[in-house]
DNA sequence: CTATGTGAATTTATTCACAGCA
DNA sequence: TGCTGTGAATAAATTCACATAG
């Protein structure tokens, strides 16, 4: 986005740091903690960095994801074209409206949501919940007891899972209410 | 949701905790730094917790709020019912393309974008980005310009506004790659 | 001579323990 | 007695300064 591709091989801490808005000591200690992947008096490798934090954030292997819940907001995820960027592959998406089982968004076919229990044989470890609020931990359920890893929730309530998995909750409104704590009166 | 409306009128720093998985004194020490506004050896009243509270995050005035972009992700954002509860008001809708103008979507009309240069004198002072990724810096210049001060950006890229204001990005991509890191092998 | 990586110093945050008030 | 609010103790994170490797 800012560095790779774009005919650069290497790039500083102070480089990294203007770019984020951070210093450069920052950097290079965050790095560190992970063990030094600079070289010094010459500065990071780029095409080796995102190796490494890739490999750190365990990126480094393709995860196939699930969507449970095809109204305005699963379209919209659908929609989305970064996935595959990270490593991400939307394999399969699940709905409960029998008029949506079988149809097709962006290459993805809708399937019923029972074939929820079918996630661990098709080896897909995280799932996206685009359901309504009233369906969310119900939904997270499913998915545990189907062998989810981790889920990104996007219906506006705390979903709980086992302590040794992850569960990640987007709510727009949380983010909104973040806003007017940090903007100037008038 | 847990505690309002539901008969009860107090809390103590025990039960918040147990809600949100921290310890007591965490909360106590918290609510120190603004004041304390509980009741020794009795707790918290619940209602007048929630109004300190918004009055610190600055919610205790109802925030106008545009959108713009109107595509899968937009329609998604004005069917969202969770705004009204944190005093928040979807008031208007832009999109660029003709033959959305005029469209109303769950009570709001959509406009051009060119309508942007109102929002000063509609009292609106925080905008959302739903915009594709290349017009998302552009929007958010127009939308500084017309006077809003705080931003939440939807599409999946950073954006700068001038730093007495704020821009939150929610980039699903990057909520996603975090998931992998905490997730057990296998 | 340049830019990393890391001990040491400093600052900040967390945890504890209890005084103080209803 | 019960639970808050807060100083003090402890732990963690940030910042600095520089030895070290290329």
């Amino acid at each position: 986005m800012f560095l790779a591709g774009q005919g650069r091989h290497r790039v500083s801490s102070r480089g990294l740091a203007d770019i984020v808005g951070v210093n450069s000591w920052q950097v290079r200690k965050d790095f560190s903690y992970f063990g030094g992947f600079g070289t010094r008096g010459v500065g990071y490798d780029i095409e080796k960095l995102v190796k490494e934090i890739k490999r750190i954030l365990k990126l480094d292997v393709v995860h196939k994801v699930a969507l449970v819940g095809v109204g305005n907001l699963g379209r919209a995820i659908l929609a989305y074209p970064g996935f595959k960027r990270d490593g991400f592959e939307i394999a399969v998406a699940f709905d409960i409206a029998p008029q949506k089982i079988g149809t097709r968004i962006n290459e993805i076919v809708i399937e019923d949501v029972t074939e929820i229990r079918t996630l661990k044989e098709r080896n897909i470890d995280i799932a996206m919940i685009a359901v309504p609020r009233d369906a969310a931990q119900k939904t997270a359920d499913d998915l545990v007891e189907a062998g989810a890893k981790g889920i990104l929730n996007f219906a506006p309530c705390y979903i709980t899972v086992p302590k040794n998995l992850k569960a990640i909750t987007i709510d727009i409104a949380v983010d909104l209410a973040r806003l007017p704590y940090y903007m100037p009166p008038g």
